[in-house]
RNA sequence: GGCGCCAUGGCCAAGUGGUAAGGCAGAGCUCUGCAAAAGCUCCACCGCCGGUUCGAAUCCGACUGGCGCCUCCA
């Protein structure tokens, strides 16, 4: 079978060519204004996992997420802090970054930046307005939403329903209130850069279409981001970029993640309902984070509660501990080829069927009730364990115990162990178990096996 | 107002025509100095009403409740 995405424009199921093939991926990356929340985390788990299916299914992916590092938000918030828009998009950009390592994410092929594409934004307004899809007017250069009958295929929308919507603020300079600004005439203070029609900046749409078509060509495979980008932001981008190329389908694919709750709104920073990344990777751990967003498929929304992020932190736990529970002493005979294959059959129809994450964490728990009998049945467990460890790879699970920074109490909690060990050998079990509640009372969970104790940070 | 989505056990979440995956929590048993972990067993008829069908959580219609986009947002 082959791997079937939902593409949001046709709503049908797409399929790739068959490998090997390099995937042209391109996922709308952040404005980097401030700092990230759990919400940044939900595309960049989704997309990661699609990468690696992808490469697991032999595909090579070229993967390219953007930086918009040139917006109002940028410009405000420099101003009101004093500082310049380059220093804080970086800040934000590197944060972003370090925040995503930590979650396990594959680094994208290519991190474009906005400022850096300046020439292309400009050779696409200037082959727009040649072509009849966009006007200079002001300082400003508009595209023209009426010069092509197709806008709003993405969304689902026309033009005459939008207008009735009646949000919109007709600007004397558009020749219709719709058209959106592909560039944007310098004000006093404001970062900018040379150009045919004075001293400006990019608009907001079109440095996604600059960067798409730069790095990887006019029509790329899969173009995904979260389901608010759907209108106008991808709308903007499939009408500009097909107008320019003339070459539609500008994406094979057009792939949207549901947007991440709180409670019962969504997660923004509008409404300030916000939970930091860093705060929940520090509390959680990337595992539990991943099983979190994992647990419903990426076109469901989710909802961020203490309860459910603990439920995948102790179901994080129970994948960890099946991955690397050693066989009894002794161990003899082996869990079946066949049976470890019917594991990767399930995992890859339910990865196939548009990244059925749920289903595929179903298999993988499956897989580690598999070791555990495997074990308690006296067999060697090191083959479910590849395989376990092999498919939670390919979910980009990390099974790293803790990563607490607290390393260097490692040989201090071991000392203690062995002494408890000795007081058990001893059957001194009252004080055996004051040194088993005193580490629990500081955060070391302890469980005792047939091959010793191993212990963990809780 | 326009476009669209969702409603499954205590919580989360798969499942789109044939009698409900998985996780968390809970109960019992086994194992164990105790505890933890692990294994086994148990725990739902799918928002409401009507319809189609031999048969529906799954299709159609109405209703109720919730959410998203239409404005910056991943």
């Amino acid at each position: 079978m082959s791997i079937r995405i939902l593409d949001t424009l046709s709503n049908e199921p797409i399929s790739l060519p068959e490998p090997p093939y390099e995937v042209k991926l391109y996922v709308c990356g952040i404005t980097p204004y401030a700092g990230s929340h759990i919400g940044h985390a939900v595309p960049a788990v989704v997309f990661d996992v699609l990468r690696r299916y992808l490469e697991f299914r032999g595909y090579t992916v070229r993967h390219v997420t953007n930086f918009t590092d040139i917006d109002d938000k940028l410009i405000d918030r420099a101003q009101a802090l004093g500082t310049t828009v380059k220093a804080l998009a970086d800040q934000f950009s590197d944060q972003y970054l370090a925040s995503l390592a930590r979650l396990n994410i594959l680094p994208a092929t290519y991190y474009p930046r906005a400022t850096e594409e300046i020439p292309a934004i400009i050779r696409i307004c200037e082959g727009l307005i040649a072509g009849g899809h966009a006007y200079a007017s002001g300082g400003d250069v508009y595209y023209r939403v009426r010069s092509k009958p197709d806008y709003g295929k993405l969304s689902g929308r026309n033009i005459d329903d939008l207008l009735s919507g009646a949000r919109i603020d007709p600007t004397e300079l558009k020749d219709d209130p719709l058209d959106f600004a592909l560039w944007k005439g310098t004000k006093p203070g404001e970062p900018a850069w040379e150009s045919p029609w004075g001293p400006g900046r990019p608009g907001w749409h079109i440095e996604c279409s600059a960067m798409a078509l730069e790095h990887l060509g006019e029509q790329i495979d899969i173009h995904g981001g979260g389901a608010d980008l759907i209108f106008p932001h991808h709308e903007n981008e499939i009408a500009q970029s097909e107008a320019f190329t003339g070459k539609p389908p500008f994406a094979r694919i057009w792939m949207h993640n549901a947007l991440l709750r709180l409670g019962a709104e969504k997660m923004s920073k509008s409404l300030g309902n916000i939970v930091g990344l860093d705060e929940v990777l520090d509390t959680a751990g990337p595992d539990a984070i991943r099983l979190f967003i994992l647990g419903s498929q990426y076109r469901s929304p989710v909802t961020y509660t203490e309860e459910a992020l603990s439920a995948a932190k102790a179901g994080a736990e129970r994948l960890r501990d099946a991955a690397f529970v050693a066989a009894k002493p002794g161990a003899t005979g082996t869990v079946p080829t066949e049976t470890i294959a019917a594991f990767y059959e399930r995992f890859e129809e339910a990865m196939d069927d548009d990244l059925n994450t749920s289903r595929a964490l179903a298999v993988l728990f499956d897989l580690s009730r598999e070791v555990n009998r495997a074990r308690d049945a006296g067999l060697e467990v090191a083959a479910p364990q590849v395989a376990l460890r092999h498919l939670g790879g390919v979910l980009g699970l990390t099974f790293a115990l803790s990563e607490d920074g607290s390393k260097e109490a490692a040989p201090f909690i071991d000392l203690l162990i062995e002494l408890r060990t000795e007081l058990r050998a001893a059957k001194q079990w009252a004080l055996a178990d004051r040194v088993r509640d005193g580490l629990a009372a500081l955060g070391v969970e302890i469980k005792d096996g047939k091959e010793g104790t191993i212990w963990s940070f809780s």
